[in-house]
DNA sequence: TTGTAGGCGTTATCAC
DNA sequence: GTGATAACGCCTACAA
């Protein structure tokens, strides 16, 4: 491996001179430019990022935080691999690594050390808890100026950087899609109150029901925990109250094949379903039977734009990378951002289409 | 952020002992270390990893490089998912970090310059392309020494670290379960051969066949590429044959679940299916309907077996971390390892269950 | 058992 | 435009 101060000697300048080319900065005559590329090229050079960072202070890394997964497919594991996937696309365009890491069951991640011992520049919390500890650690990053982005989480009362999927306007879409085909008696199965992003559904489905005429009929709300099972609990008492109930909306896709799979093993028969929506939009929706009408929300995007926002503002990382110029197009004003989501309707809630 | 320096002047040593006592090298006299942890509890001092790599020249990150798919849903995020927590659980156990890099469309990741670079100590390669540059890159890889890991893939006439789960046997199982059933008209939807491992299961549905005294029917044997259309598409073929056609061994659920849709498509109801068993016993194929018997893969398990042989032998990383002492209980002789697989029997194969 | 000092490979700040 | 040279914060012989 060729050494920098190899590069200088072959060329004939100065190591400086080596690096100032390499990184593209200062003025270089372009001869000069062209000698030491050369050189670097035939000697197979190649700058330790660990130096750089080193004498940068820059570690070059954006630190990715999973929620506690493992063994238990709490979170769809779709979910997290598109937005990991989107945040990994937008992080190679800005010369960014990504540091993957996951929560562990009982105790809360300590982020500021992470910035402290300068593994990452940044962060982006996709697993956030719902306590006290988790909320504290936030604060801290947030206090002593780091950069971070919580997604699909809303913190009221904190100025946190968040990005997020508009869950209150596809619930309504939700919502208006069932009763403008005529279904009126719609159970709705959200998730824990905890989550942000369990309001925001109610919130929707409050809205939509309201364009209706209608008014939300606590009878009809069920609450389960994200999971296929606690869709099949809900099938229980679904199955008994079929004669009031003629659609049901889930807040998440594995709830709503939960359910449906409650139905059947209590012996409901395909055609006698309730109309179906869920919510995410995910491959499993798509191969449910009846395949699942769901509120699409745009995950890798979400993830792109989370790195976007980091990249910039007062405590952005704009100057994060070395070589090319990075120039952001957009800016974004708030520090929540909202992405738009979508109604993939399917079977399961179209009367067309049902046979 | 205090720096090491305040730290050794409150406990009025050197920062060399501060060194020591944090990395717990050397001997130190109980009284002196016990003042130097309270000064850095005190200060909040929290050494720089990246100074320490620097010194060190070890970056203290394991790279894992992930196949190409955004948007394409190519393979099943659960695949990688699963894999990932595996990896990174155990990571975590070694002090390792995850950086986590995503393959691109057209070109060949240069595996090489992230070692050279510094970036990375070691590597996991998740989606290993099948093409020569892809393998001349592993080549060079293995030439200069960087210890590296192939997960889900084998490279015969290479000897590379590689983990899988044995496919062979796997499919053997599934085959061995759809004859003791008295199904004799099995067909086989395999994906592309160009992956070793196809060829493993195409092996092993040989053998399972050949104990039940049978021959692989050539007219039995159809390809897709893994994913759930190539399944529908499989149907269009399946579904004119249902008279010499009794069972459907898939090399994924999700080509299984795709012909399940296929068949239905074309008219083809639930109670005429042939009996049906996937392969890696994802979510998905636990919600299908009828619920899809499926060869289990251990991807966690993979995942954490990668990390621990890499953690030992000839180019291991063994001193990778700084702090606690890690120590191997098991010793993996050969560059291949190959973890068990499991049948899981759910309805879609299982005479007793179907109704 | 502890202190001293050189070195790790870049970046960045001065001069020239 | 280009060449010296001092940081950067930590590790680790080597000395004491």
């Amino acid at each position: 491996m060729a050494s920098r101060r190899e590069v200088a000697e072959l060329a004939g300048v100065s190591e400086a001179t080596v690096s100032r080319v390499l990184n593209g900065v200062g003025p270089i005559r372009e001869e000069t430019r062209r000698r030491v590329l050369e050189a670097s090229e035939r000697l197979g050079y190649v700058p330790s990022a660990l130096a750089r960072s080193f004498a940068r202070s820059k570690s070059g890394n954006l630190g990715v935080v999973l929620p506690y997964v493992p063994k238990a497919h709490l979170f769809s594991a779709y979910f997290f691999s598109e937005m990991l996937s989107g945040i990994g696309s937008k992080a190679r365009d800005n010369g960014l690594d990504l540091l993957v890491m996951f929560q562990t069951a009982g105790e809360v991640m300590n982020y500021t050390d992470l910035f402290r011992r300068q593994k990452i520049d940044a962060c982006i919390i996709l697993g956030a808890r719902h306590d006290q500890d988790e909320l504290a650690a936030m604060q801290q990053l947030d206090r002593e100026g780091h950069p971070f982005c919580v997604m699909n989480q809303h913190f009221a009362s904190e100025s946190f950087m968040e990005v997020d999927a508009d869950h209150v306007e596809g619930s309504k879409l939700a919502i208006r899609h069932l009763t403008d085909q005529g279904y009126r008696k719609i159970a709705f199965l959200n998730g824990p109150d905890s989550y942000s992003n369990s309001q925001d559904r109610l919130e929707g489905v409050r809205l939509g029901l309201h364009e209706a005429g209608m008014e939300l009929d606590p009878g009809l709300l069920l609450e389960g925990n994200y999971s296929r099972r606690s869709g099949i609990e809900a099938a229980a008492s679904i199955a008994n109250r079929l004669y009031e109930i003629d659609a049901v909306f889930a807040a998440n896709d594995r709830m709503a094949i939960g359910v449906m799979h409650g139905l059947r093993e209590r012996g409901v028969r395909t055609q006698d379903f309730p109309a179906f929506v869920g919510y995410d939009d995910s491959d499993a929706g798509e191969m449910a039977v009846p395949a699942l009408s769901s509120v699409r929300v745009p995950f890798f995007e979400m993830g792109e734009l989370a790195v976007s926002k980091l990249m910039q503002g007062t405590n952005g990382i704009a100057d994060a990378r070395g070589q090319k110029g990075y120039h952001s197009t957009v800016t974004f004003d708030s520090l929540r951002t909202l992405l738009p989501t979508e109604l993939i309707i399917r079977a399961s809630s179209n009367r067309r289409i049902e046979e």
